[in-house]
DNA sequence: TGTACATCAGTGAACGCGCGTTCACTGATGTAC
DNA sequence: TGTACATCAGTGAACGCGCGTTCACTGATGTAC
């Protein structure tokens, strides 16, 4: 069974990939490196420029990664939750502000995770971050049930929390902050689901 | 007309971390180099370790230099809007989100600045920077008018709204999630202050 | 008031190190005949 | 089916550079007498 032509180099690529994508939220922008991340996918360092042509193309494509990587768990989540009668904007906010991201900097939206740097990096990669954030935003204003302009303060409020919590740390100061994060936009923001007992 | 002992040591080291409180937020934490802080406060950089243990100990007297310029910049605003009749909060929200920061990352909070990177420093800088959200929370605290409770969720908002503004850039996209952030926060937060019309 | 001296803030060369990048080479894979 | 060859993903040594840090030295300042 013969492999189509260059399938094993876009395997590679893509495990150098799932890599950066976990080390740019781990270690942010400037934790990266080139020698780092080949070695964990098991590479030497040489090989790195048969599959980027620089660093800054690998910060692009690692943080498109992480951004569907983020994306999906959020969509996996949903569907999970809306069979418990959770809407998409409550099933969103939890699974955004998770307790469990406290200590997990490597998972989670590359947005809070990198959204302070953005405006430092160079214009290949600050494009990228600021395209990463429109996608949070409409990603939000199509879970909100109404007020679409608020959107963005959302948006906000989801990035700045999880960062506040994660920078106070893994105890029970930071899980407080999650907890009351989630709890504010739910009550500020959610529509109850039909069917849902209304417990305001 | 003596000097005190070590007062020219003093006036250069507070100098120094002039410099640094800028840099540090306009570069963040990795882009502060000893050398470069030195040559801008027109020094050399060999002098450096007579001011400083090390660069760590730079970055925590700088955060908390950033913190003390931030924190004086809201007092001094508060004090000339609220002759226009605004609340202390309403003061808060529009210093803190204020349209000049988009082009001045030099400027406004060390936590908006840094927030992201801030569990991924070593342990001193990152517990002076924990203190420094404690901080801001508390500030935001003392400037609600009810809810105490809430105060971690509009510290959020007030980072979140301003870094993904500074990510979209210093254009009419960014200045509009700066806008529609101090909207929604004085409209869901402020008590109108006495004497002031409610426009509500 | 004037001179010799001690102090010490700041200088600038040097260090070891890790980084991004380059490049000649290797060796496994699949193809041509 | 078997052999020779071309391709090319990946290797590993080397490079130039900038970084944080060290340290012997300088020279201006203020003091002691």
């Amino acid at each position: 069974m013969s492999r189509t032509p260059n399938s094993r180099k876009e395997e590679t690529h893509a495990r150098i990939l799932a890599v950066a994508a976990r080390a740019i939220r781990e270690r942010g922008y400037a934790g990266v490196g080139v020698a780092d991340v080949m070695k964990e996918a098991g590479l030497t360092h040489g090989g790195f420029y048969a599959h980027f042509a620089s660093r800054d193309a690998l910060l692009v494509e690692a943080l498109e990664q992480a951004g569907r990587d983020s994306f999906d768990a959020v969509v996996r989540n949903t569907e999970r939750r809306s069979r418990n009668g959770a809407s998409p904007f409550r099933a969103l906010v939890e699974t955004y502000l998770a307790d469990g991201l406290l200590g997990s900097l490597e998972a989670g939206c590359p947005v809070a995770a990198l959204c302070a740097d953005m405006p430092r990096q160079e214009p290949t990669v600050r494009d990228a971050s600021a395209r990463r954030v429109q996608r949070l935003i409409a990603a939000v204003q199509a879970r909100l049930p109404e007020s679409p302009e608020v959107a963005s303060v959302v948006a906000g409020t989801l990035v700045g929390s999880l960062q506040l919590a994660r920078a106070i740390g893994d105890n029970p100061e930071g899980r407080a902050i999650l907890s009351q994060a989630r709890k504010t936009l739910v009550q500020q923001y959610d529509r109850p689901a039909a069917g849902r007992p209304n417990t305001h």
